[in-house]
DNA sequence: TTGTATGCGTTATCAG
DNA sequence: CTGATAACGCATACAA
C-alpha cells in the first residue's frame, strides 16, 4: 500500500530532535521532561509542523475525546440552538462532537448508538423517541427530555414548572377560560409534564380550563377543526391558550386569525421553547423559554463527570416566561 | 494499561470461526472468500456482535471516511439547512461528517483546517471568511460562496442571476424606483454579486435604482438612519427594495413599518436566501431562494470526486424567486 | 529522567 | 483461496 498521507510522525520528530520516541510522546502529553529535551522536541515539532495522529492515539488509548450527540435534526430551531450550545460546551473542554441526525427515525436512533460504540466515543448525549431503546452500559450516557431509568441521567427543562407559570400568567393577564393543546409523541417524556403543570396551575389560581391532546402523527389541522367546532357567534369560549410548543402556537395563531379571532386582544397565546427569529432575534410568540444553554452545559458536564453513578437521575432546569407579542403586556 | 473497552476484535471472530485473521478482514471488506468460510465468519460476527474498530482501520489505511464541514454556526437558519442537507448527502454515501463551528472567527477557520488534516479527513467543505486562508494542497477541498483559485472548486448559488431576477420581478410588480442595500464581509465573495446582478437587471428593464452598501461590522440600524434621512412627507422615494439577505430584509421591514410605510402596499421588499419559519414552513419574506439541497449535494459529490482537478472551479446553481408576502402578488 | 520495546486492531503483502 | 505476519502511529511498562 502506498501511504496517502506523508505528514511527519513522532519518529520524525524524535530523529530531528535527536531524542527517543518516548520522550517526544511525553512532551506532547505534558509529562515531566528535562528542560533541554523539552525545548529540543518543541523546536523539532515547530520545524516539522508535527501534529499527533488521532487514530494512532485513539487506537492506543481506546479514547477518542469525542462525544456523540444524537438528535433529530438541525432544521428545528430548538435543536439547532441545542446543538450550538452543546458544541460550545464541548469545545470548551477540548472534546470533539460527533453529530448524528436521526430525523426521528427510530431505527437510526439504535444504529447511531451502535455506531457511537463502534467509534469508541467517550460518551453519548441523546434526544430520542424510540420506546425500545436500550442504553449501553459500558459508556457514559445522558438523555435529554426523556427519563429512562435511575441509572441514566436525564436533563430537561422544568416542564411542569413551565406549565404552571403559563397558567398563572394567563390568569394574571386577565384570562377567564383557558385551553391547552398539544401534539407529540405518545411516549411519556418530560415535555408531557407541560400539561400536568398547566392543569395544576389552573387549579391553583382558579382558572377554568380544557385540554386537547392530539396523537402523534396526526396533522396539525386537527387543531383547526377543533377550534372551528367550538366557534359560536364568531367567538371562542376561551380567551387564553397554552400550546405544547412554539411551533404549534405559531400554527394555531394563523388559524385563529383566519377565523377572525384577534391575538392577543380576543385570545392570548403562550407557547413553549423560546424559539427566536433567525435563532437569536425576537421571540416568535409569548412563551416559556427553555434554558437551552444551561441544558447543554449540564449535559456535557454530566456525561463527562467521572462518577456518573453519583449523578442525580433527573435534572430539571428552571424556565422563565417571556412576552413575545401574543399576550397583553 | 488496562483496556477500557472490551468489545470483540477481529482476532476473537477469527478464533470463534476457526479461520485466520486475514480471512475475517476479507469478509468484512467484501473481498473474494470461499462460501463456507464466509458463512462461518458471518455467523461468528453475529454471535459476538463484532463491529470493526474505526481507529484501527483508520490508522492502517490512513482514511477516515469522514468529511470535515467548516461553517460559522447552526443558529443561522440558512447554515442550519446547509448542514442538514450536507449531512443527508454524506450519509447517503456512507461518509461521516465532522462539524466545525467557526462562529465567524478567522483564527478558528485556520485552526479547524489544521484539525481536519490532523484527523486525516478525506475532504473538507468550508464556508469561510478569512482573507488569508491557505488551502491545503494534499486534501480535497471545496468552498461554498467564495472563490479562492481555479484549483479550489467553489460551489455557490447563482447570486448574479438572483440579483437580476429580483430587479425584473420588482419591475414586473410595478415598481418605479428601487433601492438595494446590504451589509456583509468586505471580502469579495460570490454573494457580492447579488448587487451586480441587481444593477444589471435594473438597467436591463429600465428601473431607476440606488445602492447602499454597509461595511462589515456596522450595526444594522445604519440602514434605519439612511431610510429616515430619505423620508419626505411620510414617504420614501423608493417603492421597491432588494436586500442582501432575508435577515436584512426582515429587519428593514420592521423599520419601514415603524416609519409608517406599509409593506407591500407602499414598498415591496425582496430578500435573498429563502429562510423559512421553523426551517421548513412559510417563507419569511418574498425572496430569491437558494437551492440549498443542490448546493449541499454538489459540494459532497465534488469533494468526493476522484479527479478534483477535472472539476470546474466555479459551479453556480440556479436560484428562483418565491413570493413571501412582502410583494404584491 | 530517558531510552527501548511492545501491542492496540486493522489491512496488505507474501508464502503456501 | 487462505494463513501467517509486518506495519500503521502512538502511549506506556519496563529497563537503563
Amino acid at each position: 500500500m502506498t501511504k496517502a498521507h506523508n505528514g511527519p510522525t513522532m519518529a520524525d520528530v524524535a530523529r530531528e530532535a535527536g531524542v527517543a520516541l518516548g520522550t517526544v510522546s511525553r512532551v506532547i502529553n505534558g509529562e515531566q521532561v528535562g528542560e533541554a529535551y523539552k525545548t529540543k522536541v518543541e523546536e523539532a515539532i515547530q520545524k516539522l509542523g508535527y501534529r499527533y495522529n488521532v487514530s494512532g492515539r485513539a487506537l492506543r488509548t481506546d479514547r477518542t475525546n469525542t462525544i456523540a450527540v444524537i438528535i433529530p435534526n438541525t432544521i428545528n430551531p430548538y435543536f439547532a440552538a441545542l446543538v450550538h450550545h452543546l458544541n460550545v460546551a464541548l469545545e470548551k473542554r477540548d472534546k470533539k462532537m460527533m453529530l448524528c441526525f436521526t430525523e426521528y427515525d427510530r431505527g437510526r436512533e439504535i444504529e447511531f448508538i451502535h455506531m457511537a460504540q463502534q467509534n469508541r466515543v467517550d460518551g453519548i448525549i441523546a434526544l430520542t423517541y424510540n420506546p425500545k431503546l436500550t442504553i449501553p452500559e459500558d459508556i457514559p450516557f445522558v438523555t435529554i427530555d426523556r427519563f429512562f431509568s435511575s441509572s441514566v441521567p436525564c436533563i430537561a427543562a422544568d416542564n411542569f414548572g413551565g406549565g404552571m407559570i403559563a397558567a398563572r400568567k394567563l390568569k394574571e393577564l386577565g384570562c377567564t377560560s383557558a385551553l391547552f393543546m398539544r401534539i407529540g409523541s405518545t411516549l411519556v417524556n418530560e415535555p408531557s409534564k407541560r400539561k400536568d403543570g398547566f392543569v395544576s396551575g389552573c387549579v391553583e389560581v382558579g382558572l377554568p380550563f380544557e385540554t386537547m391532546i392530539l396523537e402523534d402523527g396526526q396533522p396539525l389541522d386537527a387543531f383547526d377543526r377543533f377550534l372551528e367546532s367550538r366557534m359560536k357567534d364568531g367567538k371562542l369560549p376561551f380567551d387564553g391558550l397554552f400550546m405544547g410548543t412554539d411551533y404549534q402556537a405559531w400554527h394555531i395563531i394563523k388559524t385563529l386569525r383566519r377565523l377572525g379571532i384577534r391575538v392577543p386582544e380576543d385570545v392570548q397565546v403562550i407557547g413553549f421553547d423560546g424559539i427566536r427569529m433567525f435563532g437569536d432575534q425576537e421571540l416568535i410568540v409569548s412563551t416559556i423559554v427553555q434554558p437551552v444553554q444551561e441544558i447543554a452545559e449540564t449535559c456535557v458536564s454530566t456525561v463527562l463527570s467521572k462518577h456518573l453513578s453519583n449523578v442525580p437521575s433527573l435534572i430539571c432546569l428552571p424556565v422563565r416566561y417571556a412576552a413575545g407579542g401574543t399576550t397583553k403586556e
